[in-house]
DNA sequence: ATTTAGACCGACTAATCAGTCAATTTATTA
DNA sequence: TAATAAATTGACTGATTAGTCGGTCTAAAT
């Protein structure tokens, strides 16, 4: 694929995030993700077999967006509780910064648009980073608590403190955010 | 209106429920929703004036439908923190019991079918139930925390634990219910 | 310079949908 | 009971949409 090619696949894409968290799946026509683009509908459909296709490859590239990041700058070799913070702070970050994404995660992550098969493949990507939040579960730093409730802590957490902070970003300090870790903390601690 | 009238109404809104939260909004034609309630088109838009009314109402019915029960068995009398215990309780377990309604709320809470209006509505209506969970920031019981993050915090946590086992049913048990309720509470300790 | 394959275009179509309306039935009131 | 009002029906319509297709353009390969 040309370079100006791939340039107008990425616009579609980039369009298509920007139309369909603001008017929902079935409510943004293929013509005017195509408009947006500054590209022809024939071009969308040439890139993408359909609309769903196209909807399930936005899913996995706003995904895979997030992890490289994630990945990039996790170190196997620090101590469980490190780890723990880093996987906390960097998502954060991330989604407080792309609120866009953090929206269409939201929005997008229950929906029945997005294939098994899509969703397997999202798994692998978190597969290894997810890792240290199931082994928190009987590490002896917590409260005794079975890992799918850790887990589902983590994120609900940390979904929470994004919501907040995108609706209140004057309280979106560095002092707020470590108080945040800590709430998260806190509520397990022993 | 008649008691059929009414019937028939009624019959719309739960047949809009299901649909909604299964295909979402844009994806469910009114066609259907009249076919599912055993009802003409006709008799649709002679409830509604039109399919975001309905939408409206809908979600203004759901609410009123939780908040009733929540306020019946309020006690005004109670100290600040059995008040806030009895919030938690009750919205769980009424959520848990009525896991459509809180995928409906889940799904559509942010949506922009959902009218200022509308969303005024339903905040009057939750009004001086949410008065304690304000109070409680300055209370002292707990780390000062300003009211808006405590509030947000109460229905992050909430959220969390009612996906949690909605997702995860056997482990909807009376101890993990007030396991969840006390890392609710210990994340604010002091 | 010519060929070729992929990229691109946008008018078009078959299908679907929100909402209408004239006619009928059912309930209420006098 | 008769008259009136409210509720119900479903065929219909104008508008919109996902996806097609025949033809044009562009860039790389020979």
């Amino acid at each position: 694929m040309s370079k100006k090619a791939t340039e107008k696949k990425e616009a579609i894409l980039n369009a298509a995030l920007d139309l369909f968290i603001e008017r929902g799946y079935h409510n943004t026509p293929t013509s005017l993700i195509a408009k947006e683009a500054e590209v022809a509908t024939g071009t969308l459909f040439h890139h993408f077999p359909n609309k769903e296709v196209l909807f399930n490859e936005l899913y996995l590239s706003v995904k895979r967006r997030m992890i490289n990041g994630l990945k990039s700058g996790f170190d196997e070799n620090r101590s469980l509780v490190e780890k723990i913070g880093y996987i906390w702070g960097y998502s954060l970050n991330w989604l407080i910064m792309h609120p866009k994404e953090f929206r269409f995660f939201q929005e997008f992550g229950h929906s029945p648009i997005i294939s098994k098969i899509t969703k397997e493949e999202a798994m692998n990507l978190f597969a290894n980073i997810a890792e240290p939040i199931d082994e928190l579960s009987n590490s002896g730093h917590i409260k005794e608590m079975y890992p799918e409730f850790i887990m589902d802590y983590f994120q609900g957490m940390m979904y929470m403190a994004v919501t907040h902070f995108i609706k209140h970003p004057d309280k979106f300090t560095d002092e707020n955010l470590s108080r945040t870790f800590d709430i998260f903390w806190n509520g397990l601690a022993k």
